[in-house]
RNA sequence: GCCUGCGUGGUGGAAUGGUAGACACAGGGGACUUAAAAUCCCUAGGCAGGAAUGCCGUGCCGGUUCGAGUCCGGCCGCAGGUACCA
């Protein structure tokens, strides 16, 4: 007999489709219209599983709706500036462009036989100036439109290699590169106005009901909305200019347990007395040591610094309080200074503990307990409480009541104002590197910082540049810096910062209506097909990706390129796992672990005979050599096979473990299907009475997998599959209800593995391709069955069960279970308690 | 540190609060074959038992419920994010 030949057969039909051009999307309104978009690749070199299970999961999704009656579009890009490639080219020489532009061209080669179904002729790449340039202009119209603007911010310093370090370039508080210690130091750098629609972003997420639950409520958490009170502690021996400290807190229902103030090192106060305080100078430089991230921010040994300062208590003006620099406090939240309460703050009450500072408790958990100092109280805002140092509302009252009463208090005696505040900061958008999209601004003595003029963009990276040296290479390029004002045209320096790679990935959803628009996006495509009805992506981007492009779909309709329907750009989202593989290890003569690549290792063992150590589960790296080549699978078992394999065994929104045995049942699978189909398609078997039962389990196939692959249950409706190819092998049936159900059987495996469907829809002498057949739908009266089985639980445990008719009454369902011999021998004459009769489910006899 | 998830057989996992372990892998047994490969069939959570069956069992401790893998509280472990990795 022949057999399943992958390679020819799937060839074969991706050419049959380029012919019919089935991909290719275009704006029809005859029909609704349904976007679905993977988030897209950076070109880092190679394919690997988990881009393949993104893929594949999102292409289940397209070619499914396109059976559906939807006209889809399905585009695939690169989100192809960023970091790995001046790390290239600083490693290997070379120009990140090549480096970049090659890694594409071997990507969509790996892509391409997958058989997915994408409209190829919307590809583009972010490092495109057809791209960049239109993505300046973005931000010149966000310019003129309020939503930029410059301030200071800290960055990594690395005071040895003279340049700005990424987060994951700091190593232990370390330069990556030099080994230095790492300095934070200020900047004039560009922001985006993300904080203003904090509020708008934050009660906007109730609305976004196909989003995962998680990912709404990290977003909720990550913007951070708090309720408190703003007020001024008067300075009582400030230096000149100064006569208070602006603090914000979220507790002023804790202001007369307050012992002591705390301003960052950062704040303006702080800087002006380092100048004429040499040990405050080195505190504050200590302070300034290691990483911004928020982290080791968090994790860094809480320091203060007694200024000698003191302020007057707001409420009782003959109260002092000593002002002290703490590296916990941080400029970007809030006022950048606090009052410490160490009664009900653990950090607050450890500085206490360390500064030796009073700590007087404000409330106890009722009225006769004694304050036990080992640590502070800190119940949780709802909890009722007794206020033995309250000033407002009841004596008795939740935290989040006396909260609200001390801001009413407070407001009535002039004290400051209640003000609700985000933990959402702004969002800092200049790089201090080559491969990102140039800020179309000219530097000008006579006229400051001036927008270029449309008309000269896009602003091109200059390709002569090189990556020997540290730093920005548009910094020290001879001539590029140069150039006209273009507002007085006298000679003037381009910005050389280059944007976050975040923008370039927040607005290419929309790109892909109209990537070839001379505008950044053509108003009647994006009309059209906006907004993307199904994202599918890793949760590694909940936060930063999805709530930047929240933001600048936001900015894209103030600034009049998308409708107001596109603010909220994603109608669905689905967060798919990781694809995972065991590593295998075994040790240098130095006890340093080697890893070794998975083709390498047979039954544990190396090829000559070393055993290794097996270490489960983890997401396939390069460094540790767990890694799993697409292009391998494809060569050696098909498209299909690995497009089947990582739909199945895993639930999508779960990791995926990679194994070689069951990448090899899956091939098995699908040629046992493919040969099925060969012996079904030449049966004359006659009707019989075997086909009612079969075409009733091909109804409820239907009716399993198109539930499957609607509520992304991948795993489930192959599951489904397996058992129906099982019932279809089996069955006695006659030749026309087989053929009828394998066909079925091909329209409900297209989508998941499209080259074996239209196969075997060819063989069965169907016309024209499945992909372009409409899904089979399931006839109702058949997924009904006559009885069901009823477990019967005696006191919750399984005992016994019973056949009944489905439509049975729950009193003759109780008849029949008093009679069942289980419980008539566990009554032992008695009546039960309770008699639970779950209809179609489940009955629980209670003795 | 903080935010968000996850934890079920030897393995990946299934299970609208209702028969825990579907489906698959690896394993064991068998058929076909001179033999092997391929293919097909049977078996399979643990413990005890010849079997029928009984007991135990969804990270740990406790709670709600007729009934908890599922809901609630506390702990442990792992993963993602933590604003310049993408």
């Amino acid at each position: 007999m022949d057999r399943y030949t992958p390679a020819q057969i799937e060839a074969k039909w991706q050419a049959e489709w380029n012919t019919a051009d089935v991909f290719k999307a275009k704006a029809d309104t005859s029909k609704p219209k349904y976007y679905v978009l993977e988030m897209f690749p950076y070109p880092s070199g190679n394919l690997h599983m988990g881009h393949v299970r993104n893929y594949t999961m999102g292409d289940v999704i397209a070619r499914y709706k396109m059976s559906t009656g939807h006209n889809v579009l399905h585009p695939m890009g690169w989100d192809a500036f960023g970091m790995p490639a001046e790390n290239a080219a600083m490693a290997s020489g070379g120009h990140p462009k090549d480096w970049t532009y090659a890694n594409i061209a071997h990507m969509r080669d790996q892509m391409k036989p997958l058989g997915l179904s994408i409209d190829w002729s919307r590809e583009f790449a972010t490092c495109d100036p057809e791209y960049y340039g239109q993505q300046q202009a973005l931000f010149l119209d966000m310019l003129a439109s309020d939503l930029v603007y410059r301030k200071n911010a800290v960055v990594n310093w690395d005071p040895e290699d003279m340049t700005v370090l990424a987060n994951e370039q700091v190593i232990d508080g370390k330069g990556w590169r030099s080994g230095a210690e790492v300095e934070r130091r200020e900047l004039t750098q560009w922001f985006f106005k993300i904080s203003d629609m904090a509020g708008e972003l934050r009660g906007a997420l109730e609305n976004l009901d196909n989003w995962p639950a998680k990912v709404r409520l990290m977003q909720e958490n990550w913007i951070g909305q708090s309720r408190g009170l703003q007020f001024s502690f008067s300075l009582i021996n400030g230096p000149d200019g100064r006569d208070g400290i602006e603090v914000y807190t979220t507790r002023p229902d804790t202001l007369l347990g307050a012992s002591f103030v705390g301003i960052s090192p950062d704040h303006p106060l702080a800087k002006q007395l380092e100048e004429d305080n040499a040990d405050l100078a080195a505190f504050n430089a200590e302070c300034r040591k290691g990483s911004t991230t928020e982290e080791a921010l968090e994790k860094a040994d809480k320091m203060g610094f007694d200024t000698g300062l003191r302020v007057r208590h707001p409420l009782d003006t003959s109260w002092e309080l000593p002002v002290y620099v703490a590296n916990f406090i941080l400029m970007d939240y809030g006022t950048g200074a606090i009052f410490g309460c160490p009664a009900h703050d653990q950090r607050d009450f450890d500085f206490a503990t360390k500064y030796d500072l009073p700590i007087t408790p404000i409330y106890l958990p009722d009225a006769d307990s004694a304050p036990e100092l080992t640590e502070a109280y800190v119940p949780a805002k709802t909890d009722v409480v007794t206020y033995v140092k309250g000033f407002a509302g009841e004596a008795q009252q939740t935290g989040a009541a006396a909260v609200d009463a001390a801001i009413a208090f407070c407001e009535g005696e002039g004290v400051g104002q209640g003000k609700t505040q985000y933990r959402l900061r702004d969002w800092g958008l200049s790089r201090q590197r080559y491969w990102g999209c140039p800020i179309p601004v000219v530097h000008c003595d006579a006229c400051g910082v001036v927008p270029e003029r449309k008309e000269n963009l896009p602003i091109r990276l200059p390709d002569d540049v090189s990556f020997d040296i540290p730093g920005n290479p548009l910094d020290r390029h001879p001539t590029w810096r140069d150039c006209d004002c273009p507002s007085c045209g006298k000679p003037a320096q381009r910005e050389t910062d280059t944007m976050d790679t975040f923008v370039d990935s927040s607005w290419y959803y929309s790109r892909f209506t109209s990537p070839n628009a001379t505008t950044p996006i053509d108003s009647d495509e994006a009309a059209y097909w906006m907004n993307v009805d199904q994202y599918i992506g890793g949760i590694e981007h909940a936060i930063l990706h999805l709530l930047y492009s929240r933001f600048f779909a936001r900015a894209m309709h103030i600034t009049g390129h998308l409708p107001a329907s596109a603010v909220e750009p994603f109608d669905a989202l689905f967060t798919q796992g990781m694809v995972t593989h065991e590593i295998y290890q075994t040790r240098d003569t130095k006890g340093r672990p080697v890893y070794h690549l998975p083709e390498d290792v047979t039954d544990g063992k190396l090829a000559d005979g070393t055993e290794v150590e097996i270490i489960p589960s983890a997401k396939m790296s390069k460094s540790k050599r767990n890694v799993v080549d697409p292009q391998i699978i494809v060569d050696t078992y098909g498209a299909d096979t690995a497009r089947w394999f990582v739909l199945s065994d895993s639930p999508p929104e779960r990791d995926v473990e990679w194994t070689a045995s069951g990448a090899e049942a899956a091939h098995k699978f699908l040629g046992r299907v493919w040969r099925l189909a060969q012996d079904i398609a030449q049966s004359d078997a006659p009707a019989n009475d075997q086909d009612d039962a079969l075409l009733r389990d091909m109804h409820k196939a239907i009716h399993d997998v198109t539930g499957g692959v609607e509520s992304f249950g991948f795993n489930a409706a192959i599951a489904k599959i397996y058992g129906f190819v099982a019932t279809l092998s089996k069955s006695k049936a006659g030749a026309a209800a087989k053929q009828e159900a394998m066909r079925t059987l091909a329209q409900l495996i297209a989508p998941m593995t499209p080259h074996l469907a239209e196969d075997i829809w060819s063989a069965l002498g169907q016309t024209g391709l499945v992909v372009t057949a409409p899904w089979p739908v399931a006839d109702e009266k058949m997924l009904v069955d006559d009885t069901v089985t009823l477990p019967i639980q005696i006191n919750g445990k399984r005992r016994s069960e019973i056949a009944v008719p489905a439509d049975m009454s729950k009193d003759e369902i109780e008849k029949l279970v008093l009679a069942d011999n289980a419980v008539v021998k566990a009554l032992d004459g008695g009546q039960p308690k309770k008699l639970i009769v779950v209809p179609g489910r489940i009955v629980n006899v209670v003795i």
